[in-house]
DNA sequence: ATGTCGTTTGCTCATATGAGCATTGGGTAT
DNA sequence: ATACCCAATGCTCATATGAGCAAACGACAT
């Protein structure tokens, strides 16, 4: 960095800054109201930078960590990363700001001729809430239900159905099955068969992450899911679950249960064209990590201190 | 000011801000880097200011208010302004920010061939202490000695030309003497006169500027003015000096007591290229306007408040 | 479908700008 | 004085950029 220059000039490159930066004049315009040369003035400009009278801040007004989410994106090979600056270390505060930039980014990418394919968790349920208006877009749900009754995504696919004015093809059952005979038997339900034939229609996809290592989970929770059945999938090296769909540190995908489950495979997955997850907090860093690397994830919502995290590490 | 984009809009304008604010790619690079036309690469851009993103600050590293410091400049036609911002209240810092601002400027603009004028005055003695280079220029001493002994111009003499390395011209003697006869005394000294000599050599002066309403100069204060001098001087207008020169509201010069001043007349004072006055606080306010209003200056060194009232008003 | 409107995109061409070089000028050592 | 050096200045010419326009597109109503 150059050191400071004199008070008079300092004075007369301020000037010179603010016509060319505030009111937008070019250097010869300048060169002319000032007498100096339009060379002189390039030069002044320079130093205007250097000497750091000028200081150019990229930083976005809505609290959005746009340094973090360029890196995320080159980092991840990701279409859409968004990293939200969140102050608080309250975990509602986080779900409702995750949930609404993640409503913020859907808005901006959904089209009339897309179709919108959802999976539940608190962070969804965040997003639904803060959506205001939608296109008149498809809405499927892309798994049953895991978690308690009011966070379910049957409320989720409820809200932004009627946001976007359309019908929404919906999942009226549990995400896990006790035994693979259920699952059969749900699946042949013609409602449930109708909302699976929607998932290859499928073109942007938002879904909540769960961990499994640390357990934050509505699914490693649910009954369905006995002890066994759970020791056995962390031996398998589960960390993490997108939909139904579960993954190891290495981002390979574990089809155990894939018979048990009432969701869109690995598969559909990745035949949809934008897959967005939307996760933050500690607890989740680790399963996020994991499907990052399994490559189902196109887009990325998450806070500033979970992507130095993933950055970082 | 345009709206807030989407999520994902913001992060790619952020990424292409950096690439062109801070890694000073030109749009074309950006272009041809992200696939984009840059046509598209420029509405970016400008998007990116309008819209928030990119915010230019223009403001000086070392507490300067260049904003100020160009509305003074151009106001009152001056070529040299500079003003400093000083949080604290305390007058003795007041002085000091502004001394060592003042001598910051003198070595910017002193070269060895210039001649350098100076009074005497409180804030001149911040200067001289601040300075801690200068070049090997003339160095006259303007006007007759006013205030207590530590303050005098005879000390600020001394170290500036010892700064400088020169002998200075100097003026042992009171700036107001009680009588005209007592002045032509004076100015007969060998020593005196030579100095008077030089004021036509000298091509940059600085000087104080003392208040009389309110009363905040060393030479009303002087026991040379007797009390009737006083009351006629503030009847005839005069709410400033500068060197011995006194100035009313409409900028306009008192020549009363000029036959029994030691210091450089009006019309010398005119004949410097440059002459820079150095003053601030509220009790100088009125006093500056006034001797901005003469006409006697090419610049002036103050204080953010003193130049706020200056420019409100 | 068809036409219309408003928006977005990329084009042309005149203009602004930067890189690198030659010139100047002032200070310094011989 | 003379030669030398370094910094500051302004030049030429190739390149980057902006203004304004025209084509393409998409949403919507008919």
């Amino acid at each position: 960095m150059a050191q400071t220059p004199g008070p008079g000039r300092q004075v007369q490159i301020a000037h010179i800054a603010t016509q060319h930066y505030l009111q937008n004049k070019t250097r010869i315009e300048i060169a002319n109201e000032t007498g100096l040369s339009r060379f002189k003035v390039g030069r002044l400009l320079d130093e205007a930078v250097s000497s750091g009278i000028v200081r150019i801040d990229i930083q976005s007004p809505s609290g959005m960590r746009l340094d973090l989410s360029v890196q995320l994106k080159d980092r991840f090979g990701l279409m859409h990363a968004v990293v939200v600056d969140v102050p608080s270390d309250s975990d509602d505060v986080l779900q409702a700001r995750l949930g609404s930039t993640a409503g913020d980014l859907l808005s901006e990418i959904l089209t009339d001729n897309d179709v919108l394919g959802l999976t539940s968790g608190r962070t969804l349920s965040a997003m639904a809430r803060s959506l205001s208006s939608l296109p008149k877009c498809g809405v499927v749900q892309l798994a049953g239900v895991a978690g308690p009754i009011q966070e379910t995504g049957l409320e989720i696919m409820r809200r932004i159905s009627a946001i976007a004015g359309v019908r929404p093809w919906t999942i009226y059952s549990p995400l896990v099955m006790s035994d693979a005979q259920a699952a059969v038997g749900v699946r042949r339900q013609p409602d449930t068969s109708q909302t699976f034939e929607q998932f290859s229609r499928v073109t942007v996809a938002v879904g909540a992450i769960g961990s499994w290592q640390p357990e934050n989970s509505q699914m490693i929770k649910n009954r369905a899911l006995d002890t066994s059945d759970r020791e056995k999938l962390l031996a398998r090296g589960v960390v993490a679950e997108f939909g139904a769909t579960l993954i190891t540190d290495t981002g390979e995908v574990i089809h155990d249960i894939d018979d048990r489950c009432i969701a869109i495979s690995e598969k559909q997955w990745r035949a949809i064209p934008t897959v967005i997850a939307v996760a933050g907090g500690p607890t989740k860093t680790r399963a996020i990590r994991a499907i990052l690397a399994s490559g189902l994830l196109h887009g990325l919502v998450t806070d500033s201190a979970t992507a130095e995290r993933l950055l970082g590490g």
